[in-house]
RNA sequence: GGGCCGUUAGCUCAGCUGGCAGAGCAGCAGACUCUUAAUCUGCGGGUCGAAGGUUCGAUCCCUUCACGGCUCACCA
């Protein structure tokens, strides 16, 4: 008798195991060594919504929350800040855009003024971060949004801007540090955005060397001088703003890109600019990227279509979403993959899930092991029994016996419970949309309509298949071997090769040559739906 | 030019703080009168990129080199 119930978390993390087995323990133990005891961890991530939030951003989401995960299992508070960087400048229009004329036109501006072509949000920042925002939730993800555009516009970081301004000097030389090319010696470590254009198309002429600040704006000619105190299109350029933002909030972890991470990069010249604000860098760690397979191969495809992470949940389910980034270690690229892979990955879940129940065996160090990989992949807590399994294969043919009515493939299954339903139903969506979108062709079929005109078949073929019709008459008195041996038989004593035989109960059934292995096949079906196929050869 | 990562079976990779080299797939053999990359059983398969060093002991740590990938030195 297996014991299919969840094991105590002490006893994956107890002393026996007191070094970490998964990544996520030992970063989450690094940062408490590295910060030191502290009331609260901060942990922090934040992208630019420049355009659609990909799936390879969300790596550096999961991440945070991974590591989050983690440290509250070591019994520590954290808070998570997510930031939306949506002041940055608008530089690019990506390709999945709707109405690239005007959103040519909005270039330089602060992304969160440029308007949502396709007409649904507020602005154009605003529609690349409210879908992400509703469906983090469902994999487990729920940080503090904070909006950099909104700070900035209300002049929330103008002490911080004119500490900027105070040590300019000391700015520009860590920066020049990593520069081929040094900044000119009035460089100063603020953007302004025009209040005439609403562009950053500007040059800062002067700092009073307290709050005020003049800049003339480039395409207009004009000029203006602004109150940091009150001014709304001041704001720092990211290699100053990043460190602040660190200062600010006191953050004790980020991760970040191999983009930020190289030296000279972001990174390395913020752990030094931070110091000018008074705090020092968060523990950190590189993560890769990612890629497709499958569908592409490219995360956002010339044709403009970009693997997000709603297009991932069509696919995967969202506990093995997480399973994907808590399986892999962040500073490894990997594929998520829409091919064939899907059915492995399903697989290597429901093992890994079996593990974790002590419904498989496997040697201590692989089971303490998947056992913390699962408890992170879960979007809650694991629940108390193990999940209904159901082989991911068998359910894409179920699926497809079913004509795709879910419903009806989980009335076919026998002693589903009811608090197991919310997860096959989301599994059975994930199979359909594989099926439907990404399945080789071979991999599909559909029964035959008894409307349809039966597929021609004559001869021996035809008196076998005839021959087929008392068996399955009275299917349920047979057991697939039974069937099997019933097929055989019929094939024999009509004299035709089971080949043929197998060849012609597929064109019936589902009007092809090949299909799922037939017995099985034909006894999931059941009687009802293949007895009328079988009619018009009586 | 700097940095980071990688190089382990035919393929994809695991091997996380040094202790007899692993998995899946492919291959081979056998079984099922069989078919969704069919299923089951068994088997073979490796100079751990190269050369040094540390060690009783190195795929693992150090140094150098080769090859491959990514990244920074503009902006974010």
């Amino acid at each position: 008798m297996h014991i299919t119930r969840r094991p105590d978390i002490l006893t994956i993390m107890s002393k026996k195991h007191d070094q970490p087995v998964h990544w996520a323990d030992i970063h989450a133990q690094n940062i408490i060594r590295r910060r030191g005891e502290k009331d609260v961890y901060v942990c922090a991530s934040g992208i630019t919504p420049s355009g659609t939030v990909h799936i390879g951003n969300f790596r550096e989401i999961i991440s945070v929350e991974l590591i989050t995960r983690a440290l509250k299992d070591a019994g520590k508070s954290v808070r998570f800040i997510y930031s939306w960087d949506d002041y940055d400048v608008f530089r690019k229009v990506p390709k999945n855009m709707p109405d690239r004329k005007l959103l040519e036109s909005c270039l330089r501006k602060p992304i969160t003024l440029v308007p949502d072509t396709a007409g649904t949000y507020e602005n154009y920042a605003r529609a690349n971060e409210k879908p992400l925002e509703d469906l983090l939730p469902e994999v487990g993800v729920n940080p503090e949004y904070i909006y950099q555009a909104e700070r900035y516009r209300r002049s929330f970081y103008a002490r911080q801007i004119r500490t900027a301004l105070e040590h300019r000097d000391q700015i520009r030389e860590y920066l020049n540090e990593h520069r081929s090319e040094p900044l000119p010696e009035d460089w100063m470590p603020v953007s302004v955005f025009s209040s005439f254009t609403d562009k950053d198309t500007t040059e800062v002429l002067s700092w009073d060397g307290a709050w005020e600040i003049t800049y003339r704006c480039l395409e207009t000619g004009q000029q203006e001088t602004l109150d940091l105190g009150t001014a709304s299109g001041v704001k720092l350029p990211w290699r100053a703003d990043w460190p602040m933002r660190w200062a600010y909030e006191e953050v004790d972890f980020e991760p970040a890109g191999k983009d930020h991470h190289s030296q000279g990069g972001s990174f390395d010249t913020s752990k030094r600019v931070v110091e000018v604000f008074g705090g020092t860098a968060p523990y950190s760690f590189q993560y890769d990227f990612i890629r497709i397979k499958g569908r592409g191969g490219k995360i956002s495809s010339s044709s403009g279509d970009v693997v997000d992470l709603a297009g991932v949940l069509e696919i995967y389910q969202p506990e093995i979403v997480r399973y994907l980034f808590a399986g892999t270690k962040p500073n490894s690229e990997f594929a998520v993959s829409f091919d064939l892979d899907v059915l492995k990955i399903y697989e290597d879940y429901d093992t890994c899930e079996r593990i974790y129940y002590g419904a498989q065996e496997v040697g201590e160090k692989r089971r303490a092991k998947e056992s913390r990989i699962y408890e992170l992949s879960q979007v809650d807590r694991p629940a108390q029994e193990m999940p209904y399994q159901i082989p991911i294969r068998h359910l894409c043919n179920l699926i497809q016996i079913h004509s795709g009515d879910i419903e009806q493939v989980m009335a076919s299954l026998p002693a589903l419970r009811e608090d197991q339903k919310e997860k096959l139903r989301r599994r059975c969506i994930c199979a359909a949309n594989w099926v439907r979108l990404y399945a080789p062709e071979d991999f599909r079929f559909s029964l035959r309509s008894p409307a349809e005109t039966a597929p021609e078949i004559s001869g021996p073929v035809r008196t076998a298949a005839a021959s087929l019709l008392p068996v399955i008459e009275q299917l349920d008195a047979y057991d697939e071997k039974q069937l099997s041996e019933a097929i055989y038989e019929a094939a024999h004593s009509a004299g035709c090769e089971p080949k043929e035989l197998f060849l012609g109960c597929y064109q019936v059934l589902i009007g092809k040559d090949r299909g799922p292995r037939l017995a099985n096949f034909i006894k999931t079906c059941g009687r009802e739906k293949i007895l009328p196929l079988f009619e018009p050869y009586r």
